[in-house]
DNA sequence: TGCCTTTGGTCTAGTTTCCGATCCATGAAG
DNA sequence: CTTCATGGATCGGAAACTAGACCAAAGGCA
């Protein structure tokens, strides 16, 4: 017997290329502000013609991720912090159950993965996570910190050795959309820091159990944010 | 700047069937020697055209997965046990490792599901489960008694009311495609039978602790099963 | 000022994939 | 030996995608 038949649903090319260009917004991989590509390169390196790059462009364009401008200096361009920043509240105001259900799938698999990764993790992994954190300390704003947190986290997911675990925190990470910041003001910043500091110690030191309590604090950190947002909405 | 930038891979209409389909045989959900929906009634129900489908057949036709009859009361039909069996055997001794990672994230994922799922579950889950037991008891074979075993897995993993960790675990079970039976002589039946009559219990009892630790018994077999695959192809 | 270069915007012709429909071939049941 | 549900094959058209050429804007520079 079949089970669960549901139409099939093909993904058409231009929205692979929305996907894969929102996923990176969302994650803040993409900064705001930034420049991507030329049409003509970036559809190269998508392996698509410049007609259907076209029409992944025009659906961001609608619905407000970037902005493009003719000209010499011309391109597509990220939209502002502010207005990602709206955007990612709104997303999470709009329907906080969904954005708690992918935190807690995201607290799952992030756990494992620091625990695997420090058994797992070599001289490589370990090279990037301290790039990362170097990136956090330095960074101008907090839209380069959350770049630098999400660079740190698929760092840790990698070194875990296991591409469903990857793939499982990238997919979470990148339909979370959190904020660049919820408190500018307070502690956070440094208290984040310490957090990503502990979990590359327990890390070096391959020690699983302490690996694991570093993560539970950065996950309380991803709670907090759902949680300020969800309450500043009601 | 863009990371990790590869080419798009669009997914064909009939890949997205061969997908599916090859899913459900591998989790169990589609039997040995079972009879697929006639062609023109399948293509209805995926929304696909004819034409598409029998894309989608000719290939899991050229990869054993199906033969294909024609007349009164021909169609397409799941291959045998034995022929299944093999394939999934050397499947796994062929890349011992990443079906050990697949287990791990199923391991990961299954009891994140169940500890949710003594809190969560509804009386049309426990229902399903109730079900999914009775089938696994009566089944006359080991392909029932699979099938029986992945509708009750799936049945804990939907009963947590998270679309990511329900993805997760259909995805972990599809992707493995483990033989029907590792030891058909020794007491392992009736010690499935107990590990899910535990779990069973231990959702209705909304324990997450009991839940915990019956469906670690569960993902026990997981890896016994791996185990005993591998070593015996070595 | 006026050209040059880079970039997005537009158009056309051709290919691939998929669809809808029709008709043919097979083979078991009655 | 007829019936008929099923797979097998073919055709015309629609939609998506590709490749390439050319136009239009806008900043940089002599």
């Amino acid at each position: 017997m079949l089970w669960g038949l549901r139409p099939l649903e093909p993904k058409a090319a231009h929205g692979l290329a929305v996907d894969l260009l929102q996923r990176q917004i969302h994650s803040g991989l993409l900064l705001p502000d930034e420049r991507l590509p030329a049409e003509r390169q970036l559809s190269d390196q998508f392996g698509i013609s410049r007609v259907t790059l076209r029409e992944a462009l025009r659906v961001l364009e609608t619905n407000r991720y970037i902005s493009v401008r003719r000209g010499a200096q011309g391109g597509a361009f990220v939209s502002d912090a502010d207005r990602l920043g709206q955007m990612a509240r709104r997303r999470i105001a709009r329907a906080p159950a969904a954005s708690m259900r992918v935190v807690e799938y995201l607290v799952v698999n992030q756990s494992a993965a620091a625990r695997f990764a420090a058994l797992r993790r070599g001289p490589a992994d370990l090279k990037k996570m301290r790039e990362a954190l170097a990136l956090m300390r330095d960074a101008p704003d907090a839209a380069r910190r959350k770049q630098a947190e999400t660079l740190f986290l698929l760092a840790v997911a990698d070194s875990a050795q296991n591409p469903l675990l990857s793939r499982g925190v990238e997919d979470a990470i990148a339909e979370l959309f959190l904020p660049f910041e919820t408190a500018p003001e307070d502690g956070s910043v440094t208290a984040a820091l310490a957090a990503y500091q502990a979990l590359l110690a327990a890390l070096e030191a391959e020690s699983p159990g302490d690996a694991d309590r570093a993560m539970e604090m950065v996950n309380a950190r991803f709670w907090g944010a759902i949680r300020q947002i969800t309450r500043s909405a009601a």
